[in-house]
DNA sequence: AAAATTTAATGATATTTGTCATTTCATTCA
DNA sequence: TGAATGAAATGACAAATATCATTAAATTTT
């Protein structure tokens, strides 16, 4: 099994602080795991008893409302870690985790993360930057949902979209999502998403390509998600 | 000036952890400030560089959209804790927090927190699981505002603010809001807001006396808030 | 206490968004 | 390959919500 001191999540995030020792730790305990395209990886109210370092894949979180809808929280790819929240906070998982696409997924057991947390200090400090910064990101989502229309949201999702997967090599965002996880994510009707999506695209500022989306006039977005 | 082992707020929070020695030591160099009603604690976009007990007083967490609106994100009290986020990722404030009546404040520096998280594990975690919760109510926030008609996000902010601000002597919810403030919390137009508490009267769900709003079945209420 | 100002309430109307029905298109699989 | 299924697109219409205008009530100021 591969050692996590040569893993290249631990670049990123909180886990970068750590010593070779503390992750050679971590490799001793830890399992690996494939998630297929829309199987979940965690599910809300469920118990959580680790971390999840994310190798490869897409997924998307999600929340089931009183409504029976789905709404999209966040998108996470390669790189990120899941479950922080839960082991931290000591409560159930918040959210759906379901894969876009096959998943590569390392699993670290919350004892070996607890016993770090206490031991280093700054492999703590940086857990907390990291859901300090989630729980901004969160407020800030808040107030988008509340106060903009529904296009607003639209325009202002495909450039986050784009953010997070990237372009393919024809300049699409890189990712493949239906029209009702577009729908989920802005929080509105899958035939409402649809029609906007086709004005965009007769308005030139976007282009469908079967079910890829490219963005064409970025800065038409940026002021449509504001408003203009 | 008074010992912030004495305080009340220690029992509250992540602050309850900590022994009579490190409470001793933040007493050292906290300062007391009044903030009046209408006036910023904190805004958004500065820097912040310490923790604000609240000991007494009422106030809102908003946000100011790039449109010009203020969405209300939270209600807080005394007993509560401010800034903890904006010191652990060492990022601006991200909400203004602004009095809704006078307010008694304590501000303890950035560096004894910092201090006491490298040496005390426990309140270290503490903080986690406090900001950890807070991201999960904020995540819950999104998908009720994302997803939820108006109707029923009023009704679930009326349970909210009894919820967090109690009742008065003569049974109304013990906070005093404008139409405009309860309509930037439920994030629709201050009109929409004033019809819907109108009905909501007329139903007999509420009574509204002068500015206070007292909920009558809390169970209808209950209901709205689900859609039924 | 009267005037001035702000806040609340209500009506009329426009706009946005959702729902239902139908058609077109793409994908799966037998 | 073609039937079957599911997703996307579109139209017609209904419901929800916003906006603007006006009046009424409450609060503040003089």
């Amino acid at each position: 099994m591969a050692d996590c001191s040569h893993c290249i999540i631990k670049s990123f995030n909180a886990i970068k602080t750590l010593t070779k020792e503390e992750l050679q730790k971590f490799s001793e305990h830890k399992t690996s795991l494939i998630i297929r395209k829309g199987e979940n990886l965690m599910t809300e109210g469920n118990a959580i008893n680790g971390l999840y370092c994310i190798k490869d894949g897409k997924c998307k979180l999600t929340k089931l409302n009183t409504n029976g809808k789905e709404q999209i929280i966040k998108f996470i790819k390669g790189g990120d870690i899941l479950g922080q929240r839960s082991i931290l906070s000591d409560e159930p998982v918040g959210l759906n985790c379901t894969a876009l696409e096959d998943m590569r997924v390392c699993f670290i057991p919350k004892g070996d993360i607890l016993e770090t947390i206490k031991e280093n200090s700054q492999f703590s400090l940086n857990l907390m930057k990291n859901i300090s910064h989630q729980l901004n990101e969160a407020n800030t989502l808040v107030s988008q949902m509340a106060q903009k229309p529904v296009k607003d949201r639209l325009a202002e999702t495909l450039l986050n979209l784009e953010e997070i997967f990237g372009q393919d090599n024809e300049g699409c965002i890189d990712v493949i999502l239906t029209r009702e996880e577009i729908a989920n994510t802005i929080g509105t009707a899958t035939e409402s998403a649809i029609r906007l999506l086709s004005n965009l695209k007769k308005d030139g500022v976007i282009d469908l390509i079967s079910k890829k989306i490219k963005i064409i006039n970025k800065n038409a977005l940026k002021n449509l998600s504001q408003g203009y």
